[in-house]
DNA sequence: GGTCTGACTAGGT
DNA sequence: AACCTAGCCAGAC
């Protein structure tokens, strides 16, 4: 699996945490979301919605559909490089899902139920 | 070890 | 529905 580092969020490179964050994130069918907090469940990681996140963030790897992760709100988390964050919108968008006036997502549309 | 930070959340106002 | 707060946890220093 491969990584960019990046301090402060570096993945922790003794553990499995973030290859199971991931597989479950490569589990979200094309044109469905899922929250970071129920990625984290799905991971056995319940109530580490925030590692989910971090994980994300050292992402590097076009294997892992990171845009289908949304908060709970719906909404495209606000990061530190926020360049990335249009990018996802588009790319959701190209796989059919629909934001409202707001930029927001109906979860009850489009939440991977799985 | 204490403190700070962050792609988070649930609950109260 | 928007805003605020407390709780959360692993890493970096």
């Amino acid at each position: 699996m491969s990584r960019r580092v990046v301090s402060p969020l570096d993945p922790p490179k003794g553990t499995d945490a973030y290859e199971r964050i991931y597989d479950v994130v490569r589990a979200i069918p094309e044109g469905r979301v899922a929250t970071y907090g129920q990625v984290a469940a799905l991971a056995g990681l319940k109530g580490h919605a925030r590692q989910v996140g971090y994980a994300l963030h050292a992402l590097d790897d076009d294997d892992v559909p990171w845009q289908r992760v949304v908060n709970a709100k719906g909404e495209i988390s606000a990061r530190s490089d926020p360049g990335s964050e249009p990018l996802q919108r588009v790319m959701l968008e190209d796989e059919g899902v629909v934001f409202d006036e707001r930029g927001r997502i109906s979860l009850s549309r489009f939440r991977w139920d799985p």
